[in-house]
DNA sequence: TATTGTTATACTCTATAACTATA
DNA sequence: TATAGTTATAGAGTATAACAATA
């Protein structure tokens, strides 16, 4: 049998033997759901005094980076419906982490920027963010790490190992006209 | 930076760019979530004719193991509310693919069984399961898909390299006692 | 009194639609 | 007319609470 891990709230699903199945040796699913749910219930609890949570950390690393920072920018690269990203927005400005300002090239768009607080805060996140991922890969040791994060890479890049490694960047830039799901 | 995949409604997250991120090198969650969603997405395909999705699936399956077949028994094995597999067993039910049949041992329960629709059902449907999990590895060749299995699931279930592998029937087993979140 | 299963209700999260102010 | 952002509303999915039948 092959267990389908799928449970729609996927940050709050059990995480002991949820759909622990019929003792199959490699049943992909549950594996996958496995670790992805251990990963984001830790994440979560890293990041519960952000407002928004991780959605909210998403939304500052985004709006430190360089490139677009208008609301509906953010909103695309992260996926978010843009009503979404005005509440998440409204609780990270109330904290003070960033800041609304008009756009002078559009008067009608606003420009997302980091606080002095939200920048040192993200900071101190993304130092949270990889204790995170060191506890979940458990107890494999450093070569197994490092095999394991690029076969992982490469599975979700679906690049083959000769490429000259196809990174997120490249196919962000790719995509840097965003639209819904892109299909699989 | 480190990218935290969480949207909640992971099923019907886009798949191309969703928090593309800033362009790391091995970026853990991002990874994660990026093969969890492809694998859920076209898991949730393969089975849109199935009565409740994935979860009607793997209501099928545990109704068709020997062990224990309560409506609560699979409840608690799915980790899903019993209100839940209420609803759960009337849409499965209706399409004739389970019974509810009574308990003659407790007059209170009901026993769930598989139907012979049900069993040939399920018996298709694992089969279209295990070409998902073939799609889902992508451009890994015999050997790394291997690998990678037997690196997920020694994270999945924390165990070392040198345990006689501990799968999950011995930690179904070691949990029959079921309870939530066990903790992290 | 506790437990199985059902039903009805409330809550959370997300998307849809309508509105404003610009372009 | 179309777009950025806001607000209000409705929808899906889940959990909570109350209930009936039985232990």
């Amino acid at each position: 049998m092959i267990s389908v891990m799928t449970s729609p709230a996927v940050d709050v699903a059990p995480e002991g033997l949820p759909a622990a199945g019929p003792c199959v040796e490699d049943d992909l699913g549950w594996a996958l759901g496995t670790v992805f749910r251990r990963y984001v219930k830790n994440s979560a609890t890293a990041l519960a005094d952000v407002p928004g949570g991780p959605r909210g950390y998403q939304v500052l690393t985004t709006a430190g980076m360089d490139t677009p920072k208008r609301q509906l920018d953010l909103a695309n690269r992260l996926g978010v419906d843009r009503t979404v990203m005005t509440y998440l927005l409204d609780d990270l400005e109330r904290d003070g982490l960033v800041e609304r300002q008009p756009d002078p090239a559009d008067r009608r768009a606003r420009l997302i920027v980091l606080t002095d607080k939200g920048t040192t805060t993200l900071a101190e996140l993304e130092g949270r963010l990889a204790g995170v991922e060191n506890d979940v890969l458990g107890t494999l040791d450093q070569a197994e790490r490092v095999a394991f994060r690029s076969l992982l890479q490469r599975i979700a890049t679906n690049s083959d190992p000769l490429d000259h490694p196809r990174d997120k960047c490249s196919i962000a830039d790719e995509l840097t006209g965003n639209k819904d799901s892109q299909g699989q």
